[in-house]
DNA sequence: CCGATAAATCTTGTATACAAGATTGTTATT
DNA sequence: AATAACAATCTTGTATACAAGATTTATCGG
């Protein structure tokens, strides 16, 4: 370990996986002891993390993992509803001849994970592939790549929930029907199943008991 | 002029009207001299620019002003064309009071910058006040937000277009027209309007033929 | 003259010493 | 004991010397 790129990517997922609490303090010195390299590198990625909401700098204090801000959260649920509504409409007017494929492959790798214990990571990453897939299939993986930079505060709120296998169940069904509407050509549904499905468990009040001190005040 | 955020500010306003042109190099050490500064804050600023596509860093080699990336400018259409006319629909179900009034006189400024001689900038920051209030009214200034930071390649594309009086008219018209869709609670009209507003001035092959040296090929 | 190789000189990348602000702890005074 | 002033020690911010890669120039051989 050793390069700045590892380094950061290092930094982002013990944030996103919780394992660096927000509120922990980051110094350079700490971190260039960490890592065995100097500050001038570390200054770069620490900069770089703080431009993604990753940390939050205060000028000759200190350099702070952020705390997820709710705000945020609902801001990034609004647009990517919006988005996914126009881009799976697109879909259903015309879709590459690859993308049933690749989609059903990903509905069932999500089927097994529901089935499975302990697969709530597995399931959010095959949640996550079928979105991006979405995305990619339309053309707009530059759209899906500008929200991921924004992402930080949504990926750790959605962490927080330890999803119900019937809740499970629900998310992936869902999916399926999307898969549907686009195949079988049917836009009238989409725009009140693409609501329902990234709003749902919008829960701010269970988040607010069980982590406050995770929380933006 | 010494600090860090009006170099950054000043770099930017000099990139966005292009009187840095595209592919122009940013040497470190010339820049340290211009604004007498040592290499290490400057870098910063170099970081933070390429992080919002105003450069683009080739290590050991240079740091270049980027040229205008046409499927950059497609996208964030797109997303913009995509996300007001959800925000417009919104409002015309529900704006706060003083929205009225707010946008009026924004259209006043708009339609006297119309008038005017030689007042393509006035025009153009005018026109950029109309949305971002639109953003703002529905409580969503943060994607105007998120937006504005991947927006160089649209701003630049946009002031290299050089709209004739006719044209300018059309645009503040088809505003007017946005406003009287919101009071009138008519949600009819909204999306062919939005979407004509931000896609009529597409016009690439004009871009390419008069300026292809500042276009990413 | 042409081409290849090497050297000089660009560029940015890193390490580190020092500057300066913020916080903490201590001490003196009431 | 409480408070104010000061000092020590944290933190990050800046300047600069040096390292290392990339490019250009020069030199030498054919």
């Amino acid at each position: 370990m050793s390069n700045k790129a590892e380094i950061m990517q290092q930094l982002k997922s013990e944030i996103l996986a919780l394992n660096l609490k927000p509120g922990t303090i980051l110094s350079e010195t700490a971190l260039s002891e960490r890592f065995q390299i100097s500050r001038t590198p570390l200054r770069d990625v620490l900069k770089q993390l703080s431009l993604e909401s990753y940390i939050d700098i205060y000028p000759k204090k200190g350099n702070l993992v952020s705390f997820i801000d709710l705000d945020s959260v609902e801001q990034m649920i609004y647009l990517r509803s919006t988005l996914e509504k126009e881009i799976i409409k697109d879909l259903a007017v015309q879709m590459p001849l690859r993308g049933n494929l690749e989609l059903t492959q990903i509905l069932d790798k999500q089927q097994e994970a529901v089935q499975r214990e302990n697969a709530h990571e597995a399931f959010l990453a095959w949640d996550d592939a079928f979105h991006k897939t979405l995305f990619a299939l339309a053309g707009r993986e530059f759209l899906w790549n500008l929200i991921q930079q924004y992402n930080v505060h949504y990926i750790r709120y959605r962490r927080l929930h330890l999803l119900k296998r019937e809740k499970l169940e629900e998310i992936r069904d869902e999916h399926q029907l999307m898969l549907d509407c686009i195949t079988n050509h049917n836009q009238e549904s989409i725009e009140e199943l693409v609501h329902h499905h990234l709003h749902e468990d919008i829960n701010a009040r269970y988040l607010q008991e069980n982590f406050a001190d995770y929380i933006k005040k």
